[in-house]
DNA sequence: GCCAAAGGTGGCACTGTGTGTCACGTAAGA
DNA sequence: TCTTACGTGACACACAGTGCCACCTTTGGC
């Protein structure tokens, strides 16, 4: 039921666009009523961004599978390289990138997505401490580095997926390509070395 | 007038918390209809967010002030480095401690403000490809650096700006020091260098 | 001093999202 | 067969945001 009220609905905005297609044409289209749609999804913004709240508890689960002594930047690319193309689990490419489109129209949608993301970082925030304190390094809490590490190596995957669309290179290739920017040459300017 | 539905806006989200406090309530307590609220501010959210918005030009002004040769990395420091605790422009220490805890309160408002982040890397990404063209970098669409340096640049100035609450340093030792993590040992894992 | 144009304001009606509540029907289980 | 539980539709309601109009005050020309 929620599969079919996320085919309605896509058709729907694609036609339409996001915020000129009201939950009460999806429910009808979808042949029920606006109070049943809202029991299958919380909201309108949940029923496209409901399936991204996996990835955060498998990004987890990847970066945990590392082992603790590896360094934490390596470890971050291989979370990455671990859920091929990121975005969502099931899902063909061709859905997730039908859902990347709604979400670059809309700036709420945009939004949503930005506080998920946001949401992912400081799991994994989190996990990176306590990888840390396993490790055996005592536990510091004005230490910027695991912040700085997550959000970078995110900011890192997201300029990944910005030029993944239109090339021809593996996501595992991409996103070295991206996160070696910081790996090697944090200084650069995209001028000289 | 705008500053006095803040100000009053600021009292009534401290006692009832953002999502409580209705339009019509801020609107009342200011002494005008809820009609003549929508006049100076276009939505709720706006009167919270509305003067990040500057701070996006602001940032453009200070890396366009940078060096075209000067690398990358050191003139997204210099940028935040220039607009002190970043935050807003003229507001005190004091209201801009009021207001990320209401932002922090409520995930909508979050939501919105990582958007608002969003927008300005953006503009800053399209500043940082410009650099690189003045400097005489042949463009390159599929090149990921300038996404991925600005994005991690903003990563480690959010991440200094989770420790600055409860740091003695300097705003300008704060960013160094965050952004150094990414200067000096990208590899690094919290444990061993 | 008088009148007209302009701008700020309130009131009202309306759309759309999201929630609470209740009543109805149907299917599963005793 | 009775009943319990669940899915559903149908209200009513709160709140954000918009369009429209009528009013009033201020400003400026005559």
């Amino acid at each position: 039921m929620q599969g079919e009220l996320i085919s309605v609905a896509q058709r729907l905005f694609g036609e339409h666009g996001y915020e000129d297609t009201t939950v009460d044409a999806i429910a009808t289209a979808a042949g029920m009523s606006r109070r049943s749609f809202f029991r299958y999804f919380s909201s309108k913004e949940e029923l496209v961004l409901g399936k991204y709240e996996l990835v955060g508890e498998q990004l987890q689960d990847a970066l945990q599978a590392r082992p603790d002594d590896e360094p934490l930047w390596d470890a971050l690319q291989a979370m990455f390289a671990a859920i091929s193309g990121k975005a969502v689990p099931d899902a063909s490419a061709q859905t997730v990138h039908a859902i990347e489109r709604v979400v670059e129209e809309s700036p709420s949608l945009r939004a949503g997505y930005l506080y998920r993301l946001d949401v992912m970082q400081r799991l994994l925030v989190a996990e990176a401490r306590d990888r840390a304190v396993r490790a055996g390094v005592p536990y510091a809490e004005d230490d910027p580095t695991p912040e700085a590490l997550v959000g970078s190596a995110f900011a890192c995957m997201t300029a990944a997926r910005t030029v993944a669309a239109s090339a021809e290179a593996s996501w595992e290739d991409t996103v070295a390509r991206a996160m070696g920017v910081i790996r090697h040459d944090p200084y650069r300017n995209t001028s000289r070395r």
